[in-house]
Parts: C-alpha cells; structure tokens; sequence
DNA sequence: CATTCATATGAATATCTGTTCATATGTTAT
DNA sequence: ATAACATATGAACAGATATTCATATGAATG
C-alpha cells in the first residue's frame, strides 16, 4: 500500500492516483467555506423575498418591511446580512435608506435556482 | 391614495402601478420557500465539500468519510439530505452504497457560486 | 446461521440563527 | 434645541441544525 492510499472498506476502493486527483481538483478550505457561507444567505426565504423585491426596484426599509408584513427590525437585520455578504448596496436619501443588488451577479445566481426547482 | 398603495415612511415613496407590478413578478411563496430550501442544503461546508468530492468520481460512504476526516455517521445523515434534495443518488454494490451527482445542474450552481466568490 | 463489515437511523446535545423588543443613531423640520 | 420619523443595533429567546453516540438494518462470507 502506497503513501496516500485510503484504506476504505477493508478494501483498496480509491487508489493512489484517484486520491491524488481528487485532493489536487478540491478547492482550498477557505474557498469550500466562503462558498458555503454565500449559500447560507440565499437560505432564508426572508432574504430570498427581500432580493426578489430588489429585483424589481430599489426600496427603502420601510418599503420592504411593509410589502413583506414584517417588522422593520427583522428586515434591516437581514439587509445588515445581505450587505455583508455584499449582495445588496444602499444609498441614504434623507431619512431613508434605499437599498439595491449589489450586482448582475444577484440575478443570475437567483434565475439558476430557481431553474433547479422549478424542474 | 387609492387601493393597494402601501403608505411607507409617512410618505407614498412606492405608487399603486410599481406595487401591482412587483406583486405580480413576484414568484409563489412556495417558490420562494422552496429556493431558499435549496440553497440551505448548498449552505454548509461538510456538504459542499461531499459535492466539490462527487464532481471528481463517485463514492461509497466510507471513501467520503475518510477524504473528509468526519465519522460515518455523519456523513451518512448529510448524504440523506443531499439525496432528499435531489442533489445526488446512489446505487448499491454489495455492502457499500456508491454515492455521485444527481444531474449536471449542481456541477452548473456550484461553478456559479464559485465564479462569485472569488470575485 | 452466525459473524463481520458498510451503511442508516433515532436520540441527545451543543451551537447557530431569525425574530422580537427596547433603545440608540442619524436626519429633517418646526 | 427639540420633536418626529427612519433606520440600526444589542440583548434575549425560541426554533433549527450538525455532530456524536448507540444501535439497527442489510449484505457477504465462512
């Protein structure tokens, strides 16, 4: 048995060159993680309903939080996720902030989802 | 103000035909929950490791578990999710269960996520 | 048929996460 | 400056979730 063989299954399922191929392919960790993180967002339907609303216009909170019936400090907590996350940008006008799609980038990662579910 | 504004702000900020149209664009709340639903599952890093591990061959559980250093028991709950999602399937060879992707659309989202996060 | 090995599953637990409530910050107008 | 309004934020709580442990199921082999 070669350095980096996985014994498996009391058996030599995945030899040296597999393994090898599959540890060299792997993204790094922190990239596997980042990934994650990114998904984790889009896994609220609040956030999801808040990023379909943005699809349509920029509103501001208070815009949001009503089109939706929730309170406004429900929505500007996750607005606070969705920007860390930089999928959405604002503007402050006056009292209210409005709040937009960071970028394309929203939209096509948002219409590929959907794709998949709607199968 | 006429039926269907939504009075915001103290202010009418969004008038009667943008709330029509933004109502109507918007997906069913059972879309809305479903995509959210899907990305949750993509949402964890033990998964999108098992994934980013299936792009490159099949596997049985055990391979899994030790490319990954988790236990079994783990491995198999997630593998249960990411079946019941439709994101991968499985087919039985004697005492293992060979694990692989479902379709070419999870190879498709996670290139697209990726793309995004390493902008 | 009993044993061994691979996988699945239920219960328990610790951690994480979304919402609410109370309150702070920041802006406008009187 | 003070009042009124929009938004942000911290603490608290309830509900969800990933992992572990123990054990069950299912298949091959002697």
């Amino acid at each position: 048995m070669a350095i980096g063989d996985v014994e498996c299954c009391d058996l030599y399922h995945v030899h040296e060159d597999v393994v090898q191929a599959v540890r060299e392919r792997m993204p790094e960790e922190d990239k596997l993680y980042d990934l994650a993180e990114l998904y984790k967002v889009f896994g609220d339907s609040t956030r999801i309903r808040i990023l379909f609303l943005l699809l349509e216009s920029e509103m501001c909170v208070c815009d949001i939080a009503q089109l939706l019936d929730m309170n406004q400090s429900a929505i500007s907590h996750q607005l606070r996720i969705l920007k860390q996350s930089r999928l959405v940008k604002n503007r402050r006008e006056g009292k209210s902030v409005f709040y937009s799609l960071a970028d394309d980038h929203v939209q096509t990662i948002l219409s590929q989802g959907m794709e998949h579910v709607e199968e």
